[in-house]
DNA sequence: ATGAAAGCGCTAACAA
DNA sequence: TTGTTAGCGCTTTCAT
């Protein structure tokens, strides 16, 4: 690997100039800037990213901060935050807490010393964190986390309306919501979006929690049906649930979408896998990625952010577990 | 942030004395040690990662590249990677190459400027990289992609057998597999096994050829089976297909395992979320990301390899799509 | 056993 | 417009 002395030496100008023309920053004549870059291509020479973060106190990384890889939407947003970070010439770290303080500190600590530039926060969990304390950019997806980090969210409590009233509109006369889980603000939405829409509609409901685990789900479900078989409708704060929920009412013998209707929230690729096919709330996840790490890099950048919460649409998408017939 | 210098100067030492205290290098006397301790201590010095990145060319991170982050059992590896590589002090880059060549290449160029220490690839796609040109370690994951990488694979074949068996076993007289990309060692193995398998038997069979995708698999699905509608057991190379085969079998208005008897190859929880919940051959996922890890570190710690080729024992799980009943 | 100093590869202040 | 040089924070040779 050439370094920018032996630019500098076979260009005949000092490293200063090289310097220069590599970040087009100061004075250079013409003719230099032409020998220093036919010097780079000759050397095939690549600026040592190790010596520029020293200098800079700058990686050009950002790090990915989730407690829970398996997060369903995971791929598409990490995916979606890449593409984005890339594109504008950051490195993405992934970091897995597993909901583990340890993990965490661990991490917070080596992202530090490494200079990482900024940091977003995939999460449905819930994760109390010394985040705060690191003096770096932070975006929150999916999630409030504190007044200091902005946030992107889906519209959470407009998504869980369309639900509900699909469901109405569906013909439910005694709708379930399954929540989420207790302080988990975009799961706190959903509930309300759910509330609003029986109350408003006068339809007779009940709410139960989850964790948004699946077989949490089908225990909270099959108790739930057994308790209130009168049930003919499910709202589920998120798909994994709901695919939990259709294992439930499989189980006790009942049928999908005659028995009961289900709609899901989020969209991940499992709900068309699932037979019949999930009528569910599909949010846009890469939309929420890029956005969340488009906002991180301006605050890198120290570009003033309008807002403090951001959100994306969400959107109704019709399949089979409901009776308005969709694609199934 | 204190540096080496404020450490040296607190306690009254030279930073050299430091840096052997730091890395346990060279002499150092007990009572230069205390003071150097004590003064870490108290001003709650750390080390300046970058730093030691730039003098050691070393900087302790690993990248991960995956072509395709949805693949399934992503989230599983890349947790067991990052576990590992975390207790030796290892931190995990994400890169996600979405297939697209020149991502790779940016990639591959950036990592080399930072001092990346090691690459794991997590593929179940085909992908020709220029990855060999560059000089460090490199372990390749569930694929075996050169005589040069050291390669953690599952025991594909093995498991194949066991899936043909047990379809057998279950009373199947014409099954059908659906083969995985060609091309894609992982794929041939379980065609491999299936093949052996049904020959010794005597048993009639049929493959097709899928992507390793959903759509694709519905599609191949329907096709085969209006072709053959005497089939009765499907052998699917991976989950997701054997999802595709499900929704394609309800779709002809058969029922799964009545009518056909369906065992996957992964074992992602994808698996137990379908209805009747799936048969499959189970990969120790965790596993094959550990040892990948394990194996990558101990290249970078220039540990000898007893072997180029690790293969990681797979295992029948009964469920509901078969009919020697299971858990469903 | 310890310290001074060079150097990893780069940027930027300062001089020229 | 260009070059010299002092760092960024660390490790390691070479003296002592």
């Amino acid at each position: 690997m050439s370094t920018i002395r032996d630019v500098a030496k076979y260009a005949n100008v000092s490293v200063a100039t090289v310097s220069r023309v590599l970040n087009k920053k100061g004075y250079v004549s013409k003719e230099a800037e032409e020998v220093v870059l036919k010097a780079i291509e000759d050397l095939d020479y690549r600026p040592n990213a190790v010596a520029r973060t020293l200098y800079n106190k700058s990686s050009r990384m950002i790090a990915l901060i989730t407690p829970d890889i398996t997060n369903p939407y995971f791929p598409e947003l990490a995916r979606a935050i890449e593409d984005v970070s890339l594109s504008y010439g950051y490195t993405v770290v992934l970091c897995n807490t597993d909901d583990d303080e340890e993990k965490e500190q661990q991490y917070v600590s080596v992202l530090k010393q490494k200079y990482v530039d900024g940091i977003i926060l995939i999460t449905n969990q819930q994760f109390n964190s010394d985040l705060e304390q690191m003096n770096v950019p932070i975006v929150a997806l999916d999630r409030i986390l504190s007044e200091k980090f902005p946030a992107v969210v889906s519209e959470n409590e407009n998504g869980a309306m369309m639900a509900t009233e699909h469901l109405i509109d569906c013909g439910c006369k005694f709708i379930a919501h399954l929540r989420g889980p207790i302080g988990l603000t975009s799961a706190e939405d959903r509930l309300k979006g759910f509330q609003k829409v029986v109350q408003d509609k006068g339809v007779a409901s009940i709410v139960v929690n989850t964790d948004f685990h699946f077989e949490k789900s089908i225990e909270v479900t099959t108790r739930l049906l057994e308790d209130h078989p009168t049930i003919d409708g499910i709202f589920s704060s998120n798909d994994i649930t709901a695919a939990g929920a259709m294992k439930a009412i499989n189980n006790l013998g009942k049928s999908v979408p005659n028995d009961i209707q289900i709609v899901g929230f989020d969209g991940i690729p499992l709900g068309k896998m699932l037979i019949p096919s999930l009528t569910t709330i599909e949010q846009s996840i890469y939309k929420m990625g890029a956005l969340g790490a488009r906002l991180l890099i301006k605050q890198i950048e120290n570009i003033h952010l309008e807002a403090n919460l951001y959100t994306v649409p969400t959107k109704l998408l019709i399949r089979g577990t409901t009776k308005v017939k969709g694609e199934d």
